[in-house]
RNA sequence: GGCGUUAUGGUGUAACUGGUUAACACGCUGCCCUCUCAAGGCAGAGAGUCCGGGUUCGAGCCCCGGUAACGCUACCA
C-alpha cells in the first residue's frame, strides 16, 4: 500500500496518502477526502469526487487541487489533510473475530463480531471466524463451542472457521504452531527477533525493581545482543528461550487508524515483546499478524485496547515485508461507572442473555446502537417517510447492514445500559405475533429441555401438580431478592455473611456446574471458613431460589445454568452492599 | 509513573460547510386511557456541550493550554 506524504503548503499542515494502488488505466475516479483535523483528531469529512488522469496528478499538483474547492475550508484556521483514494482493484475485502476460549462467550466478542459481520455483508466479503487458544494456563475446553453456539444464536453466520473449513485454515490456532515456529525462525535468521533467556522470576524481579526506582517496567534487553559462547552457556545450564521482538532502538512507528487517523508511538516505549512463549506456543501479537496475513485479513476490526499493542504488530508486517491491513480500533464497552466492561459488574456472557430470555434480534440491534454508526433520522425524513420516532433507535441487522455507516462511530466508550437493553427486548417482543411470542417461550424458558431438566427434582416434593409453580419459580424469575431473616444463618452476622456469599461467588465461578466438581468445592470452602455445611448450603439456596425450601440445591444450580447462577449472587452482593451503605 | 485514546443531560446518540431557544430515544415525574399492571397517548423536569484562554458579528464545531476518565504498560488475549 503506497503511502505518500507531502508537506506543508500554505503554511498549513497538508497530508497526502494514496491509500490504494493506482489503477493502471489512465483515467480514474478520485474521492477526495478532506479531513479537518481538530485538536481530538475527531474527522469531520467531506468526499469529493471527480475524474481526472492520473499521470497528471503528481503529488505537487495536490494544493492546485485543493484550489478548487476553497470555500470548503478555511485554509487560515484549519489544518487540513488530504486523502486521496483512488478506487481498488484490490482484493476482496476479508474480516474477522479472533475470540479466545477461556470462559463464556463474551457480549464484547459479540459486539465486535456483529461490527465485523456487517462490515463485510456491506462490501461483499468474507467474515472468518479464528480461535485463539494459545494460552493453555486460561483454556476452558467447553468455551469453544458456546462461542459457536452464541454467535449462531445471534445469527453472525462466518464463511470460514474451525468447524466449516475454509481455504485459509487451520482456524485454531493451537493448530498452526508449525506455522509460527517457522516465521519465528524467519524473523531470527533477519534479525528482527532473538531468543531472550531470563526465567519468570528474573524478569518479575526485574519488574519490580523498575517499578520501585519509578521507571517503566520494560523488558531492559540484556540478552538482545547475546554472543554465541554465551547463547551455548545458557543452554548448557539447561535454560529455556522465549523468542523477543527486537524492536528498534531509536525512531517511532505509525499507523493509520480508520477512525482515529495517525496513532503514532516512540519506540522507547514499545517494549521487546515476547514473540514465542517458553512452552513453543505464540503470544497473540505473533499469531494475530501471521494469521491475520495468511488468511488474507483486509480489515483488522477489534477493539480500542490493541491501539497500544498495533505499534508491534506494524513493526511485525514490516519485518516480514507485509502489507499492512486497515486497523480500525472500535470503542470499548464500559460499565456504569465508564470502566470497561466486566463481569463484576455487568452480565457479560452472551449465555446469560440467551437464558434470560433475550431475543437475538434485541441484542444485536442494542449492540448496533453502541457507538453511533446508524444515522438518526432527521426530523424530516420523520415527516417525509412517515417514520416511527423509535426507528432512530430500532433497527434489523438486515438494515444494519444496508445504513451503518463505519465512519460514525463516535468514539467514546458507550456505557452498556441494561435498562434500555430491557425496553428495547420489550419492543421486539411486542411486536411478535401471538404464535411467534409463544413459540419464543416454548423455545427459551418453557422448552421441553429446561422443563423436563426441572420436573425430576420437584416429583418427590409436591402433592398436586399445581404445586409446580410454587416450588419452581426461582427458575423463571429474571430476579429474586430474600429478605435478612431467609439468608441470614443464626450463628453468622449480617457482615460475616456477606463476605461469606463474596467467597462463595468466586468458588462457583473457578469451578464448572457439575455435582461432582460443585459439591467438594463448596464443601472444602465450608471447611476453610468453619461455616457448617447447613448454613453454607442455605445462604447458596437463599440466594439462588429466595427462599429456605427448595429442591436440591446443585441440581437446581446446575439446571439454572452457570451465567445466570453467577448473575444472581452479584446482584445479591451488590444489593447488600447498598443496603449496608444506605445504612451507615 | 510512562505511553496512548477519549470527552454533548443519569444512559445511548443528533446537530449539514461555525448561524436562532442544543434534537431524538431510554430512564425519571405527572396526567389521560383503564377492573389492575403493562402497553399506548399527552405533558414536564433534566445538559449550555470537561475546564481556561483565543479567533470570529457569531463557537458544541476552528486554534492554543490544561484537567479528568478509560485503555495498555505479562512467557493474557
Amino acid at each position: 500500500m503506497p503511502r505518500i506524504r507531502c508537506g506543508r503548503v500554505a503554511n498549513r499542515r497538508l497530508g497526502l496518502e494514496l491509500l490504494s494502488s493506482p489503477l493502471s488505466s489512465s483515467l480514474c475516479i478520485v474521492n477526495y477526502l478532506i479531513r479537518y483535523r481538530t485538536r481530538r483528531e475527531r474527522s469531520r469529512a467531506i468526499t469529493h469526487q471527480f475524474a481526472i488522469r492520473l499521470w497528471s496528478c503528481s503529488i505537487q499538483h495536490i494544493p492546485n487541487l485543493l484550489q478548487l474547492t476553497p470555500s470548503l475550508y478555511h485554509p487560515a484556521t484549519i489544518n487540513t489533510e488530504l486523502i486521496m483514494t483512488t478506487p481498488t482493484n484490490s482484493a476482496p475485502i476479508r474480516v474477522r473475530i479472533a475470540p479466545s476460549p477461556t470462559g463464556d462467550p463474551h457480549v464484547g466478542t459479540a459486539y465486535i463480531g456483529l461490527l465485523n459481520f456487517i462490515y463485510a455483508r456491506q462490501r461483499g466479503g468474507q467474515f472468518v471466524l479464528r480461535i485463539e487458544d494459545t494460552d493453555r494456563t486460561r483454556f476452558v475446553a467447553s468455551s469453544e463451542q458456546m462461542i459457536f453456539d452464541s454467535l449462531r444464536w445471534l445469527g453472525l453466520n462466518w464463511d470460514e472457521g474451525p468447524d466449516v473449513g475454509g481455504a485459509y485454515g487451520p482456524y485454531r490456532q493451537s493448530e498452526r504452531t508449525e506455522i509460527y515456529r517457522e516465521h519465528v525462525e524467519m524473523l531470527l535468521a533477519s534479525g528482527h527477533a532473538y531468543r531472550s533467556y531470563e526465567t519468570p522470576e528474573e524478569l518479575d524481579a526485574m519488574r519490580k525493581s523498575q517499578l520501585a526506582a519509578k521507571l517503566p517496567p520494560r523488558y531492559n534487553g540484556a540478552h538482545r545482543e547475546l554472543t554465541p559462547a554465551q547463547i551455548a552457556a545458557f543452554e548448557a545450564e539447561g535454560r529455556v528461550s522465549v523468542v523477543r521482538l527486537k524492536v528498534p532502538v531509536e525512531g517511532e512507528t505509525s499507523f493509520r487508524d480508520e477512525l482515529r487517523g495517525t496513532v503514532t508511538f516512540s519506540h522507547n516505549n514499545v517494549d521487546d515483546q515476547v514473540l514465542l512463549k517458553s512452552d513453543g506456543f505464540p503470544t497473540y501479537h505473533l499469531a494475530n499478524v501471521v494469521d491475520d496475513h495468511l488468511m488474507r485479513i483486509t480489515d483488522v476490526i477489534r477493539a480500542e485496547e490493541w491501539i497500544s499493542s498495533t505499534p508491534k504488530h506494524v513493526l511485525l508486517y514490516n519485518a516480514f515485508g507485509w502489507d499492512l491491513p486497515r486497523f480500525w480500533h472500535m470503542p470499548l464497552l464500559r460499565n456504569l461507572d465508564k470502566s470497561k466492561i466486566s463481569k463484576r459488574k455487568n452480565p457479560v456472557s452472551v449465555i446469560y442473555y440467551r437464558e434470560s430470555g433475550y431475543l437475538p434480534q434485541a441484542l444485536l440491534n442494542f449492540l448496533g446502537l453502541m457507538g453511533g454508526g446508524m444515522a438518526q433520522p432527521t426530523a424530516e425524513e420523520i415527516v417525509s417517510k412517515g417514520l416511527n420516532v423509535k426507528d432512530g433507535d430500532i433497527f434489523s441487522l438486515a438494515k444494519m447492514i444496508e445504513s451503518f455507516d463505519f465512519k460514525r462511530i463516535s468514539l467514546g466508550g458507550p456505557v452498556f445500559d441494561l435498562t434500555k437493553l430491557k425496553w428495547m427486548n420489550g419492543e421486539y417482543l411486542r411486536a411478535l405475533s401471538p404464535e411467534n411470542f409463544f413459540a419464543a417461550l416454548r423455545e427459551t424458558i418453557f422448552s421441553d429441555e429446561y422443563l423436563s431438566r426441572i420436573a425430576p427434582l420437584v416429583q418427590t416434593r409436591i402433592e398436586t401438580l399445581a404445586q409446580f409453580g410454587d416450588m419452581t419459580d426461582f427458575f423463571f424469575k429474571d430476579d429474586v431478592m430474600p429478605p435478612p431473616e431467609v439468608f441470614l444463618p443464626k450463628k453468622h452476622t449480617l457482615e460475616e455473611t456477606l463476605a461469606f456469599a463474596a467467597e462463595q461467588l468466586t468458588v462457583l465461578e473457578a469451578t464448572s456446574f457439575t455435582t461432582e466438581e460443585l459439591e467438594p468445592a463448596l464443601k472444602k470452602l465450608g471447611v476453610e471458613k468453619e461455616w457448617s455445611v447447613k448454613d453454607n448450603f442455605m445462604l447458596l439456596r437463599a440466594i439462588l431460589t429466595g427462599k429456605t425450601a427448595s429442591p436440591p440445591l446443585l441440581e437446581s444450580l446446575i439446571v439454572f445454568g452457570k451465567a445466570r447462577s453467577l448473575d444472581r449472587m452479584r446482584r445479591f452482593l451488590d444489593t447488600q452492599k447498598k443496603l449496608a451503605n444506605q445504612r451507615k
